[in-house]
DNA sequence: TATGGCTGCCC
DNA sequence: ATTCTGC
DNA sequence: GCAGAATGGGCAGCCATA
């Protein structure tokens, strides 16, 4: 099969919008899709080249592959990163060059096949060590060398894992559905049988080979992950309630790492990210945990792995865990950093799917199916019908150092919805409630040229706190996130008078914005807490020798602080006792 | 051998 | 992770 | 309300290069 028809398709989904005609469209691309890259060409469809938990990385992204444009185009990689600038987009980037009469020596591009797209890109993963960089380089220069101007297009976004074409995996199913489960009353069947498999190229293969019946014959099974049950967010108690029918368990929710652990049946346990990743290997504190106090020969089950001083009983924070995730020096690593696992979910024990049994029933399992121990726990959680018991509770969680609550229906729609962020859990964090929420007034001091569809205006901007010792502006985060296109769209006339051809002597940041301004707009940003930073540099020195402050999660809260002026904004000095506040008291008032 | 850029993956 | 937008 | 696509900080690993 040629890679042009699949790149031509996607050409069109990309102009198209409606949910329904992009069905269509990628229907009719499965549907002349022979059998046997059926697989294939759906993993493409998602902007894979195998399945997630394959643990395939190219190990090339954005910065080698505008390398390879510009070796195979006879251009600079400036030139070309100055053209993505410009558009916003690599694959257009390159398909402009390609297209210019300069470089394309008419008829010379034969086109490539999806077979050996999909090879190359895999020989491309698989390289590895002393120059490895080259040689990906060269195959991926290769393969554009030879490829059509859309092919290249998109063969570029598939490398820079950005296929913007307005479909996801969801849409992919409902085109399977249509072409070969006979429309779209086929859709739940494959949906179920993803969301328990993880590979859709595995349940379009089970699908032309076996039909639906087969589809629906896919099991849960341990060693194989499953996809994960997302939660809703709300800010308000009442409302969560509300939205779970006036009853609720209300879980901790830790600032780790979410697991899922397996108990093969042959003893063996594994553990895998919330995104399929294999960790194992950088927790066997916790695999012997588990080995030790899981009851079933055979279990799926869920937990978050907290950096957690167990002698004092203390939730560590965030980045502590993270020290954790690494390949080297784990034996060190498990003596600095102790971890516990708080466990909230049983998937699977003894053969048996729980998924679709209600909340209560599974926690019940659970509960049985372990024998804790100082750092194998299960979430704290409590049964709750009352708006003011659910914001105590909240305060309670967020005192004891975690993030906020989970809150879970106990309804008989509550099972396991793998790979859904549905209703039936909600999220309550301290950050979704403005009243509770620090809030900063920062200094926009810098752009960045924004991509896809923020291609030609701002995509996030760059912003500072005011040192008033000092006198300078410094740095503590970008911010992309809050603003409308509305905002963005306002952004280049309000900044204009502002713009400076070089970094203003009165801003102090190690990053390179594409335009730099003198400090004078203000806007009010929300973030979920200060963290140290070696990047940022306000209050550089004043907490810790080698740190400055900067903000996890940062967004733009809507609220232009035309009141203010640069230096009215929050001050370093501000945002340091922010941040040794939050330390003491996590309840934060 | 040390450093820095890039990548991938946690949140 | 959070947020916005088109359907 | 779903699905998709914008965007954040920061760490470790790996490779290229000074």
């Amino acid at each position: 099969m040629r890679y042009l028809i699949v790149a031509e398709a996607y050409r069109d989904l990309e102009r198209l919008s409606s949910r329904l005609a992009l069905t269509e469209r990628l229907a009719a691309l499965l549907a002349q899709t022979p059998a046997d890259l059926l697989p294939t060409v759906c993993y493409l469809c998602q902007g894979l080249i195998a399945p997630e938990f394959a643990g395939v990385d190219l190990g090339m992204a954005e910065k080698l592959a505008v390398r390879a444009v510009a070796s195979t185009t006879g251009t600079s990689a400036e030139q070309v990163a100055a053209l993505v600038r410009e558009t916003g987009d690599l694959g257009q980037a390159a398909e402009r060059l390609l297209t210019s009469p300069a470089t394309e020596p008419a008829g010379l591009t034969a086109g490539l096949e999806v077979g050996e797209v999909v090879r190359t890109l895999r020989e491309i993963a698989a390289a590895e060590g002393a120059g490895s960089q080259g040689r990906k380089l060269e195959l991926l220069a290769g393969l554009l060398a030879r490829a059509t101007p859309v092919e290249a297009c998109y063969l570029l976004r598939l490398v820079t894992r950005n296929l913007r074409l307005g479909i996801g995996t969801p849409t992919v199913l409902d085109a399977l559905a249509q072409v070969h489960a006979g429309g779209k009353a086929g859709k739940k069947v494959l949906e179920r049988g993803y969301n328990i498999c993880c590979d859709l190229g595995k349940v379009a293969a089970t699908l032309v080979s076996g039909g639906l019946a087969a589809v629906e014959g896919l099991r849960v099974q341990p060693g194989n992950p499953v996809r994960v049950m997302l939660a809703q967010r709300l800010a308000d108690a009442g409302e969560i309630l509300a939205r779970l029918g006036g009853q609720c368990a209300a879980e901790y929710k830790y600032d780790g790492v979410r697991v899922q652990a397996h108990r093969t049946a042959d003893g063996r346990i594994e553990l895998f990210t919330r995104r399929l990743e294999e960790i194992s290997d950088q927790f066997p504190d916790v695999v012997e945990l588990l080995a030790a106090g899981l009851g079933p020969s055979e279990a799926i089950l869920e937990g978050e792995v907290v950096a957690y001083d167990a002698a004092a009983g203390e939730l560590r924070p965030f980045g502590e865990v993270m020290l954790r995730r690494r390949k080297h020096g784990i034996d060190q690593a498990v003596q600095d950093v102790p971890v516990g696992l708080f466990c909230f979910e049983l998937l699977y024990a003894d053969g048996e799917d729980l998924t679709m049994l209600p909340y209560p029933r599974r926690r019940a399992a659970l509960e049985a199916a372990l024998t804790l121990s100082p750092r194998l726990r299960l979430t704290t959680a409590a049964e709750v019908t009352d708006p003011a018991v659910l914001d105590a509770t909240f305060a309670q969680a967020v005192t004891d150092g975690c993030e906020g609550l989970v809150c879970k229906s106990t309804g008989p729609d509550s099972g396991y919805q793998a790979g859904a962020r549905g209703w039936q859990w909600i999220k309550l964090k301290r950050d979704y409630r403005t009243e509770l929420s620090d809030t900063a007034d920062l200094v926009i001091v810098g752009a960045f040229a924004g991509r896809g569809r923020r291609a030609g205006v701002y995509g996030a901007v760059l912003l500072a706190a005011y040192d008033a010792d000092a006198d300078v502006f410094r740095a503590v985060t970008k911010c992309g996130a809050g603003f409308t296109d509305a905002d963005l769209a306002a952004l280049p006339a309000r900044l204009a008078p502002l713009q400076s051809p070089h970094k203003p002597a009165r801003v102090d940041a190690r990053q390179e914005p594409d335009v730099w301004f003198e400090p004078g707009l203000v806007v009010e940003i929300l973030s979920a807490e200060l963290t140290l930073s070696p990047n940022y540099t306000a209050a550089w020195g004043q907490i810790r020798d080698d740190a400055g402050l900067a903000m996890r999660f940062p967004r733009f809260t809507g609220r232009w602080r035309d009141d203010k002026a640069a230096d009215d904004a929050t001050t370093t000095r501000e945002l340091a006792e922010l941040f040794l506040n939050a330390r003491r008291t996590p309840a934060g008032g």
